[in-house]
DNA sequence: TCACAATTCGGAAGCGCTTCCGAAGCGTAT
DNA sequence: ATACGCTTCGGAAGCGCTTCCGAATTGTGA
């Protein structure tokens, strides 16, 4: 069976160009060897016959694949969609196919490092935002190329990220400034990704932000919920239950996603944002500016376009040794709308213990904070 | 150079098999020719060496790549995640690769189906949102494989999408039956994507709509913006600008993402949701659950699986002649609570000039319209 | 003018696999 | 016992390309 309908191959461009194949294959790549004249002819037969090469008959004559694979948890959220949007840019733009491996649940993840469906298929892989444990690791290595990790700190891999405890410092640190004593955290963790290390870095953050300033950490005011907005939402509302008398006036929630969630909870029980309580996320999704919500900003996409480099790094034929093998991107706080001073009588708390917010059934609408508005 | 450090090839397991080559080809596809005796003991063999065939030879060889394209806008989106999500996942299962190749803006476009990178990669593509014109669509002629198009109708190729007029009528029949008679449309178009023919159907189902309702369709109440939350955002501001004395008290948004932009601006101004506007979207997006979006919901998920069906039975062996060549996901609505009846007043209109909502700069926040909430 | 080097090119092997076709090996009917 | 058919297997060609190595051509210095 011939490579493809109506694909013609090189031979063809060769009789075309009255040259042998050994040339018109120099021509094509090596230029070195032919003189300008034939290559450019057999350039011009080539570009006039439409010529395409057979990927598949170059790899096997002892090229690269010119193919990485990209191992990707969920991709339709947000996240890891910027991430790989990022990393097809560059890698596309350095001529190399992307395959994509969406590793979700743990059959997934089971199945893909036991069939290791990338073997000898790929020049490079890339393990987007997920930690690979010891077992998978050594199945990678039987792929016998290299590996980056994006979106998460790896030890054993070249690796783009966050520094996930600034990130964590730069929230509740804001909060903090704000005057805020009495902050809850919402901490996710996916379900399918367990030990996913970058929660235990903004975890870590609220801890020591909050003893810094000599605050003692309240369990009651910490939870740790499956990925995704409607667990926030409930642990939000498990958080007020459970604090009837002295509220938080302030959450930090370990991603934008959470923070609508909690966002929602607050909203129902009558508490204005940022007046009685502030919520700040992680993140800088796109909905948090739509939405209002004070975040700290990551730029997921070149996290990507990084990762991208780190592999062509990895594929360079002479290794550039001052490739750099770990980088972390910078954070920035975001303040919006969605934080603010802590409620005066917060402050000086601690005696009353009947309902904190005794007004707020009955309170007024946010003043708009946004004089901007267009 | 070896197929990749470390692989060995099918002449090892033969060799070691004591077995031709054809053989151990034979064990390993045909199943036929080969004795069950020595079909076992090569895949025995196979199994303990731990051999993997070399697609790139197989292909070569003679057959398909097991590869398809996914041609894609921005995979950053929901939507298309969620497309991708869908597809990957079948197509995984049948033990297909997936090429991604993110054609975003126009320099993108042009790019791809210029230089075809897919080429001789794949068995077939799937072409995701996105239309085609008639001299892209000869370029992908010249790949001579399969095209599927998912989330868009084509009368070109077998097709999965939804039906974007009914979608309309949902929604804005729902405001309607909610007595709103004057209705604002946010509809978008993405820039780089020239007359994507969805939108139109949300646009005609709005005039169909208005039309039944003996309403007579107001252009200062409808906008067509680029996509984006920011942009309807804009719009909704725009809107309210040009109709001081007669403002919506409904919009319908051609996408969550809008509708979420449309209710910032309103929040901002002090209208409450939905007691003085309703809004709806399409899509129910996550977040709209979380945001208590009404919406029309459609499971892109379904879709993107779909579509993955019909790139399977179009690389079928012996194509099945019963096998759906367009399919149109249904789509049903979800009422939550930006939406909900008319402001009484707003019915009586059309005679008082003056600002229609005089008390609101002062009025009460949103009773939580959610006794359900956990 | 001749020897020798540099340049330009072609022959052929081989990458890992599939598959056509023919060769054994075996059983059965005559 | 001979002939024939079926099953099981191997040789070898070929998929489209790269690359080693040697041949032909051209140019250079003496």
């Amino acid at each position: 069976m011939p490579d493809q309908p109506g694909s013609l191959s090189l031979s063809d461009v060769a009789r075309e160009a009255g040259v042998s194949l050994t040339t018109a294959s120099r021509a094509l790549n090596d230029s070195y060897g032919v003189s300008a004249a034939t290559r450019e002819k057999v350039l011009a037969i080539a570009r006039r016959l439409d010529y395409v090469v057979s990927p598949d008959a170059v790899r096997l004559a002892g090229g690269r694949t010119r193919r990485v694979a990209l191992v990707v948890p969920h991709i339709e959220r947000w996240f890891f969609g910027e991430m790989v949007n990022g990393i097809e840019t560059v890698l596309a733009s350095a001529n190399f196919d992307l395959l994509l491996y969406q590793v979700g649940g743990p059959e997934d993840r089971q199945d893909f490092f036991t069939r290791l469906p990338a073997r000898r298929k790929v020049d490079a892989v890339v393990v987007v935002a997920f930690p690979v444990d010891q077992r998978e690791r050594e199945r990678l290595a039987l792929m016998g190329v290299g590996i980056v990790a994006a979106g998460g700190q790896s030890a054993d891999y070249p690796y783009v990220c966050i520094d996930d405890y600034h990130a964590g410092r730069l929230a509740v640190d804001h909060l903090l400034e704000s005057g805020h004593r009495r902050i809850a955290m919402i901490a996710a963790h996916d379900p399918d990704q367990p030990g996913w290390p970058a929660r235990s870095g903004r975890s870590e953050a609220y801890v020591d932000a909050l003893t810094a300033a000599g605050i003692a950490v309240d369990h009651c005011l910490v939870r740790d919920v499956d990925w995704g907005g409607l667990n926030a939402a409930e642990a939000m509302a498990d958080i007020l239950d459970a604090t009837p008398e002295s509220a938080p006036t302030a959450v930090f929630a370990h991603s934008d996603e959470l923070a609508l969630g909690a966002i929602r909870t607050l909203r129902r029980r009558g508490l204005r944002i940022p007046e009685d309580v502030s919520v700040v996320g992680i993140d800088d999704h796109p909905l948090a500016a739509l939405t209002d919500l004070t975040t700290v900003h990551q730029s997921v996409r070149e996290q990507g376009e990084i990762a991208a480099r780190l592999v062509l790094d990895a594929l360079a034929p002479i290794p550039d040794g001052d490739a750099p093998t770990a980088v972390t991107a910078p954070t920035t706080l975001v303040v919006r709308g969605s934080t603010g001073p802590a409620p005066d009588h917060a402050r000086s708390l601690a005696a009353s213990s009947d309902d904190p917010h005794p007004e707020l059934a009955g309170s007024r609408p946010a003043v708009p904070a946004h004089p901007q508005e267009r």
